[in-house]
This record gives C-alpha cells, structure tokens and sequence, in this order.
DNA sequence: GTCTATATTGTGATAGAC
DNA sequence: GTCTATCACAATATAGAC
C-alpha cells in the first residue's frame, strides 16, 4: 500500500459517504482527486479492486466496534447498528452484494462474525438468526421503509429480549 | 390496462426472474419483445412507471401469499420466505431500493404488513422486529452470506420460536 | 404501434506520449 | 504519475415518419 493508494481510497470512502454506492464511479472519483480516470488505473488494476479494499476496511472496522463491545447481546446489537447506521453507504457496498470472498484477508469474515456467537453462547444457528435481525433491521432503517413515527428502539428492545430468552 | 401493456409486463416480469435487476433495461426489455426501444414509451412513459407495476404487483402477491398462509408466526415466516426464494430478483427490486409509494395503489403497503402485526396480536413493535428478522434473513441468503453448510431451517425455528414467546 | 434517427450522458478501460 | 486520445459500449429518452 503505497500513500497514493491510501489518499485515493480515502477519496473514494469520502466520496461513497457523501455521495451513494452510485456515485462511486471511476470517473467520479478521479474528479474528487483533481486527475484523470485513467491515472487511476496507475494504482488499482480496476475498480472491482478499489472496492473490495473499500469493504474489506469496512469488515474491519465493524469487527472492531463489535469487540470494542461489552460483549453481551444488547452492546452488540447497539454496535451493529450504530455501525450501520454511521457509515451507511459502506454498509450498503458491504452487503447488498456477494461478497468478493477472494479479495479479503483470511479469517476476516469469520473475525466480524465471532462475538456475536460467543454473545448468544456458541449457538450458530441463534447467531445466525439475530444477525439476520440486525441486518434486515438497518436494511429497511436505511431504505426508509418503516413510517417515520415507529419507534424503532421498541424493536430493538424486544428482539434483543426474544433473542436473549 | 391495455392488453399490450400486460404483456410487455409479462416479459419484463420475465427478463427480471431470469437475468436480474441488473438486466432489466428498456433495450433488453424491446429485445425480448422483438421491438425497438422507442416503441416501449408508447406504452408506459417510462421506466420507472414500468418498475412501479412490478413493485405493485410483487407486493399484491406477497400480501395475497401472507394472508393465504395459516395466520400464526410459523406459517407466515414459512410463506415469506417462500415468495423471497421463488421470486429472488422481484423481492430485491421490492426491497432494495425506496418505496415508489405514490405509484402504489393505497393501502398496498398497509394490506402486506397486516398478517404479521395480527400473528403478534397487534403489537406493532414486535411485528417490525420479526418483519427485520425475516427480511434480513432472506436478504442474506439470497447474497449467498451463509456458508453452504449452515442449517438455515433451524435459525428461522428458533428464530420463530424468539418472537413467539 | 412500430420504426429510423438522434441526443445526451455515462461506464470501465487501454495505448502510448511526456 | 499524469496526461491526451480513444475505445467500446450501454443507458434513458425524444422527434417525427410510416
């Protein structure tokens, strides 16, 4: 990772945030950085490349909110979605497509994935479950798909409840 | 309605489960149809207006499958997920993107959600948090998140099991 | 209802000079 | 490391003839 790479992803997360997955185009982000698409390629053999940096950074970062944690469900939970919901165009890149496992380092999937099942106490399956919650929660969160007078942290309680029993 | 529109429907319904969101274009559309491009906005004055049918018509048969389920939690979850694994690139486009609500026929909206809130006896928190539960778990699946081996029927048991209690 | 022709804009990407 | 020049498409959409 040279310190050109660093400044042009930095652009790229900037302008992924300020912006939307859509905008995140390699012309775009070569107008950001003040040179022309093709200088870009000088750097990153493609944009497939540029993005898989993008989300495996994000993995990372969300791992270590996670852990960052107390470690019991209701932390967690605040964690994913405080996550989510700070970086929302990131999370989005992250999930609403299949993850482009062969970029990532190893165990880095695996990584985000451990303190959520050693909060639900190994159980795979539960795990699995209130994962599906979190992610489907800040999914329709972030599509604006709940009226805006729900009260969401209700939902959240009385998952995060269901969840624990 | 004309008889036209409802068969360029019928195709675009087609292109979608076959090639995607992605894939669904009004070039690929007219190739389908075996007609140019420009002919298409004589019937429809867009795109868009041609995605908000879809949308339309995937939440009318999602409500319908919902309200011809059983009515308790099992038997919803169960047609939930049914109509997302039959109809994988529908759901995305209903559900990946904001709403087109006034495009909707009222009350649309309110008919899909209401089996659910009744099989919570009418606790409209706890019907957001199973709905969150139920989409993110097919929202995973479909982007292929879970290893092959995962035992996705036992996470939507316990997972029913959560919220029944 | 369909066509041809066209406009406009955007996309990722490469070759080769400087 | 950046540039110019260019490619090869593909997108949605409109005007106007037939």
């Amino acid at each position: 990772m040279t310190e050109r790479q660093l400044e042009i992803l930095g652009a790229a997360r900037e302008l992924l945030a300020g912006e939307g997955v859509e905008a995140l185009t390699v012309g775009r982000l070569a107008a950001v950085l003040g040179i022309k698409p093709p200088s870009l390629y000088k750097h990153f053999a493609g944009k497939r490349e540029l993005e898989s940096h993008l989300i495996a950074d994000g993995l990372r970062e969300h791992a270590e909110a996670l852990e960052a944690s107390a470690g019991d469900l209701a932390s967690i939970a605040a964690a994913y979605r405080a996550f989510a919901l700070t970086n929302p165009q990131l999370y989005r890149l992250m999930t609403e497509r299949p993850l482009p496992r062969e970029d990532l380092p190893d165990g880095l999937e695996a990584r985000a994935a451990a303190p959520l099942i050693a909060a639900v106490g190994g159980d795979q399956d539960l795990a699995r479950a209130a994962w599906a919650y979190a992610h489907g929660m800040v999914q329709l969160e972030l599509a604006g798909r709940f009226p805006p007078d729900a009260d969401l942290a209700a939902a959240w309680r009385k998952a995060i409840a269901a969840f624990s029993a």
